[in-house]
DNA sequence: CACTTGACCTGTCCGC
DNA sequence: TGCGGACAGGTCAAGT
């Protein structure tokens, strides 16, 4: 489930940790998650120093010193573990929930593992094998077709309740909950953050994008971005495996206010929240609180 | 062309 | 407690 904060929070996190760094040796087995061959790894990635880590979208990207660069999605389980070289006492304190992830990689759902000369280690773990990793050329980046195609960064100062209502109006006709996920459309809302903001902005996620008042878009544009942002701030949210680059958790879980609360009461009406399906997702709705325009339930 | 559904995977949970 | 099946949800390909 990382989406934009998870995916932040792991690059705050990589950027902290793996700069200067040089790596030493590469091993992977799973060629759908590392497709690179040995020849362009032994190549462009080891002996090369790491530069820094940016993100695009739910994208990361680790430049190299060999002037090329990992791009990494990790999908819904992927993982980005860094473990220094001297191993924690493998206790967080008794009962912590981060008590040991560390001490125990690799695990079997390691699919690349980077060693760096000083003896420290960068884990790609990724359960269901959705998330990949490629090293390709720094310049080449922007040139694949996802950095083509995705939108605008919600986080960014010039995104303007204009330009968000701009964006959501190339598909006009769709659910809003369909739109908002829509990587072409705005950059790094998944489903955690369109349920939230929908809610927040008592909007229906059936509701029809055109059918919707533009005070009511200006108001999930707002909200949209408080949830983004307080989520970074609480380091995500951690429903099944997500966690950030020394293996921790992340808490916005516990603020989310329809997410996972399904028959449990609203926090604003009392009404029982409900769980739907719209665009073939499982999505959270107050049917009290979030109003349907333009469609039918 | 715009939009929706299925495939990619593995692990977990629910009902029988 | 075993076992099948639904479900989890990001993105691209295939289908309507």
């Amino acid at each position: 489930m990382p989406e934009l904060p998870e995916v932040e929070t792991v690059r705050v996190g990589l950027q902290r940790l793996l700069p200067k760094r040089v790596i030493k040796s590469a091993d992977f087995d799973w060629p759908k998650s590392f497709p690179n061959s040995k020849h362009d790894v032994g190549q462009f990635l080891i002996d090369a120093k790491i530069i820094a880590v940016r993100r695009r979208a739910k994208v990361l990207i680790i430049d190299l010193s060999s002037n090329y660069s990992l791009v990494i999605h990790l999908k819904m389980t992927g993982q980005l573990v860094f473990v220094p070289k001297t191993k924690p006492d493998n206790r967080f304190g008794a009962g912590h929930p981060n008590d040991s992830l560390i001490g125990k990689l690799p695990d079997k759902s390691t699919r690349v593992t980077i060693s760096f000369t000083d003896g420290s280690r960068l884990f790609f773990n990724d359960q269901r094998k959705f998330g990949w990793m490629r090293l390709m050329p720094t310049i080449e980046v922007p040139e694949i077709d996802f950095m083509k195609k995705v939108g605008p960064e919600p986080l960014e100062s010039d995104f303007t309740d204009k330009l968000f209502i701009e964006r959501l109006m190339r598909r006009k006709n769709s659910n809003i909950k369909a739109v908002l996920l829509d990587q072409t459309v705005l950059a790094g809302v998944g489903n955690i953050y369109a349920d939230e903001s929908l809610f927040a902005a008592k909007i229906h996620p059936i509701s029809i994008v055109n059918a919707v008042p533009k005070t009511r878009l200006k108001a999930l544009h707002k909200e949209l971005i408080d949830v983004l942002t307080l989520s970074i701030e609480k380091g995500g949210s951690t429903d099944r495996n997500y966690v950030n680059a020394e293996g921790k958790k992340g808490s916005y879980i516990d603020f989310a206010k329809v997410f996972r609360r399904e028959k449990q009461p609203c926090i604003v009406c009392g009404s029982e929240i409900k769980k739907i399906r719209v665009a073939g997702r499982g999505t959270h709705v107050c049917e009290s609180c979030q109003k349907v325009y333009g469609a039918t339930k």
